[in-house]
DNA sequence: AAGCTCGTCAACCGCGAGGCT
DNA sequence: TAGCCTCGCGGTTGACGAGCT
């Protein structure tokens, strides 16, 4: 370990506290464009004032497209509390049995409902140790850092074998299984409705992204206007913009802009969830 | 209606792990 | 091997809304 502690940003420059829906629509744009290589150098090429943790883990928890927001299923409260009789406060372990559920999400479940719900000796993990040394070891595997989300990463084989006893319901734990494999792959990050660069640089309202020096991202290829069409079609309905709008956007007035970054943000929450 | 308390949840903080040079 | 850097995790905080007095 190096001698103290690098500040992960200059927390004088960076803006803090709770993220307004531009900065949502840059993150979710940036990401989309150019993936998420290098949390640290995000903000800045995406042309945000937050800090790389900050951006990462409002990515995580909420804007990721495959993220389940609302009420916990009874399966589901099930679940976390066996698990955490199993492996303690171990959330992101926890996190990756639950398909689109986020550690913190499980973490804040936990302490403010599921915890209440049990008695003493069942809100305790079983073990401290529970979580062995080999599991321990393999958990942080440094390949799934390209797309790994908090929550969805394929368990080992150790641990599988683990849920399995641990479950009794082991058909429905074989179904989480088959909806990991399908969460873990890249292309499920995909925003629906494939878009155009273009697309993208009129939602966020600027082309001022700064291209990563190395980005993973292949330049999307423009998609046939079939597609942007489709897709203006659909925010038309949803949000029941008339076409003039859209003609208005793309000259690009300050007021407009607003509230229709907005209503694509929130017509992009419908389209995700 | 106003003030207070409590619950919820998004966001922050600090640390350890591990990769890179 | 040491130092540096980034990422991910778990604990904690604080804003905000709902319910109660």
């Amino acid at each position: 370990m190096g001698k103290g502690r690098a500040p992960c940003c200059d927390k004088t420059k960076v803006k803090r506290g709770p993220w307004s829906q531009d900065e949502d629509l840059k993150l979710i744009s940036f990401i989309h464009k150019f993936g998420h290589e290098n949390w640290r150098s995000l903000p800045k090429q995406a042309g945000l004032l937050r800090c790389g943790k900050s951006c990462r883990l409002r990515w995580i928890n909420y804007l990721r497209p495959d993220v389940k927001r609302g009420n916990f299923s009874a399966d589901e409260e099930e679940t976390i509390i066996k698990l955490h009789q199993s492996f303690g406060n171990k959330w992101s372990k926890i996190a990756s049995k639950l398909p689109g559920r986020t550690d913190n999400e499980i973490k804040n479940v936990w302490h403010t409902y599921l915890k209440k719900r049990l008695p003493q000796s069942l809100a305790e993990p079983t073990s401290k140790g529970s979580l062995n040394e080999e599991e321990t070891s393999q958990e942080s595997s440094p390949n799934a850092s390209s797309m790994s989300f908090a929550g969805s990463n394929i368990s080992s084989k150790e641990d599988d074998a683990q849920i399995s006893q641990t479950f009794e319901y082991s058909q429905a734990y074989s179904e989480f299984t088959g909806m990991l494999q399908e969460v873990d792959k890249p292309e499920l990050l995909e925003i629906p409705f494939d878009l155009s660069p273009d697309i993208w640089s009129f939602i966020d309202g600027s082309d001022s992204f700064q291209q990563p020096e190395n980005s993973l991202m292949t330049s999307r290829t423009l998609q046939d206007s079939d597609e942007v069409e489709k897709w203006f079609k659909h925010l038309e309905s949803e949000l029941g913009l008339e076409e003039n709008d859209y003609q208005q956007q793309k000259q690009g007035t300050g007021d407009v802009e607003e509230s229709t970054s907005s209503s694509l943000l929130e017509s992009y929450e419908l389209l995700i969830h």
